[in-house]
DNA sequence: TTCTAAATGAGAATAATTCTTATTGACAAA
DNA sequence: TTTGTCAATAAGAATTATTCTCATTTAGAA
């Protein structure tokens, strides 16, 4: 009783910190954000539930960013914006992505395609002074 | 004498190495590649002078595939596919890259954008099946 | 309760990448 | 030719991100 209501599942916890943020943390920024309420967990967890979590399509890579996986709760196909000054990831969500070239792709070499990722790389307004 | 005809450089070699190919190599791949010609060259000369490379602008980054970073010479803007069955990274030069998108994002946030980069994922005409 | 399977913590193991240090190579000046 | 200098390199250690192992815990079924 006690333990089921007074304990939140982990696994949850997890996905719960990555829907509601929107800087499309790591593993590693992840278990940071997590010390706050579930000090308790463990490294290993939060690694082995976000690939859990990207096989079941729950949530997506960002790609690597600075030699460290990226992650997004926003499944939808949507541009984002990688500051290689200070890595922060943002979303463009106002930008189409050009899935439909995708088709056309394939129908030309006779791939299957699943994703279709648009990014673009430079200096947020912060980091270009 | 006798050395600096024999022996090329070694950094140019690996340039070269990468402008040989469009298999999009790992480092550790161009490290295979170079054994042929140059079996005495070392795996930490090949990273850094990717690495190099990468700063001037000579080559670029088309991502981390499975773990790995993927380089290739070409550093015009193009599309890529990239297969989650055997690794590969394909090049779609037939398609543009909506680079145009750019100007209004650098517009809209202030940033300032370095390159754009559209990458499909699936699986390649092989590993379909 | 007792049993079972899934989830987890802790830390070891691995893989990719970067760093350190002594050595080598190229070339200019004496 | 020697010597000095500085960039490039080899070798392997160190670091960092990620995955694996295994003993323990937990939730829920019997």
């Amino acid at each position: 009783m006690e333990g089921s209501t007074k304990q939140f599942r982990k696994r949850n916890a997890i996905l719960e910190c990555l829907r509601n943020t929107n800087t499309h943390p790591s593993a590693e920024m992840v278990h940071q954000m997590l010390q706050a309420t579930h000090p308790d967990i463990s490294q290993a967890t939060v690694y082995r539930n976000l690939a859990l979590f990207k096989k079941q399509g729950l949530i997506m890579s960002v790609g690597t960013v600075n030699g460290t996986e990226r992650f997004d709760a926003n499944t939808q196909s949507h541009v984002h914006f990688v500051c290689t000054g200070c890595d922060a990831v943002l979303d463009m969500e106002q930008l189409p992505v050009p899935t439909e070239l995708g088709a056309d792709v394939e129908k030309r070499t006779g791939c299957h395609i699943d994703t279709c990722q648009l990014t673009f790389t430079g200096l947020c307004s912060e980091c270009k002074n």
